[in-house]
DNA sequence: ACCATACTTGACCGGCCGGTCAATGAAAGG
DNA sequence: CCTTTCATTGACCGGCCGGTCAAGTATGGT
């Protein structure tokens, strides 16, 4: 967006927001339409193109607002002190269960946001979520006790395994066309986690 | 489609078949245009919509066209004589290996299917994935030896966590904009694989 | 009161594309 | 041949939607 936006008064700015993530959150990219939006917005179309350049900016505008609401749960908290990496993970869970426990409609969004595959967006998309992996690996990650660990195994490699498990665990449901159970997945969590801590780490820190 | 299209020749049917998976593979279902698919067959378009009520049904079409090649391709093999879950399981990686080797197309074509989120096709194709998915259940895992498991650890459930790895695996390289690479995949394979049965195996059996 | 600037509107354009249909051609049968 | 049937064409329609723009309205400074 041009700072014309940013220059807009909190709560048009949260009104034109929460339409186009409701809308981007019912329907794919290409489906969700800038119609739409400015109508549940309750502004006219000229207008949102006023402040966007185009639908594609504005779909990064609201991945880029997602992006920093997440990041902003999750950054308080005392990280530092925690060094036993499925203490972290455990910690990172917890947080985001209370997340989206409270905003459903944010779980909803990233999903999408997630599993998009259109063209136009796609690729942007992907880097913004690498991006905040290697940040979140940074963060979290860098200072855990890695003595815990088998000298084979790598703790990187087991936070991508856990990510894979969750990542085809979401995608299975949603399949499945079922919502989201965040109780099912925490449990499903619990299952994970120990497999792979009895996988990880030595004998005597099991 | 209607019976017209299957009175069709083998290589009539093959060359609109191989169209409309090339197309189907290249772009989104709402960006995958009909008039292309006609184009690159061959033919008119009016003729394509005389063989299929709309494209929908033909993109269905295809999704079912695919299932059976997969499905065709693992049905021979001496399944009945396995029965360790985990040596069923490199079978089966196995076969898919070789069949995305020889035929690379293939892959491209189901991870597109597979990760598919428009309205219109979504719920459709996931009707059919589950399908196969029980029907493999039932083929492959109906008679392996339970006995070499845990007790408090149930075998279809360390299948879907396999499936989850799997998912999860391909959908972050799709993310990360490359090729898949199919040993890359085998090898990561051989580590969940190996993890999984130390969690589920006896100790006698590991 | 006036003017300049910024904000806001909605009608409109043009492109894309699924789907239709009247017309044409090709076979087949008598 | 002639006619009936089937296969095939491609021009066309209509809907959707991203994006534009001339025109209108509010705002604030002088």
């Amino acid at each position: 967006m041009a700072q014309t936006f940013s220059d807009l008064s909190q709560e048009k700015q949260q009104q034109i927001l929460d339409a186009a993530a409701e809308v981007f959150a019912e329907e794919d990219y290409k489906r969700a339409s800038t119609d739409d939006i400015a109508a549940r917005a309750g502004i006219s179309k000229g207008l949102l193109f006023y402040y966007f350049k185009n639908k594609q900016s504005l779909y990064l505008y609201v991945a880029d607002h997602l992006r920093s609401l997440v990041e902003r749960h999750l950054e308080r908290g005392a990280l530092a002190e925690i060094t036993d990496f499925f203490d972290m993970l455990d910690y990172g869970a917890e947080e985001k269960l209370r997340l989206f426990r409270r905003q459903p409609w944010i779980l909803n969004l990233a999903l999408r946001l997630y599993y998009v595959t259109d063209k136009e967006v796609a690729s942007p998309l992907r880097r913004r979520f690498m991006e905040m992996l290697e940040e979140m690996w940074g963060a979290y990650f860098s200072h855990i006790d890695r003595e815990k660990f088998r000298p084979e195994v790598e703790p990187r490699l087991v936070l991508d395994q856990l990510i894979y498990l969750i990542d085809g665990y979401l995608h299975q449901q949603m399949m499945r066309g079922v919502k989201i159970d965040m109780d099912a997945l925490m449990a499903e969590y619990a299952v994970w986690r120990d497999m792979l801590r009895q996988y990880a780490y030595k004998e005597e820190y099991q």
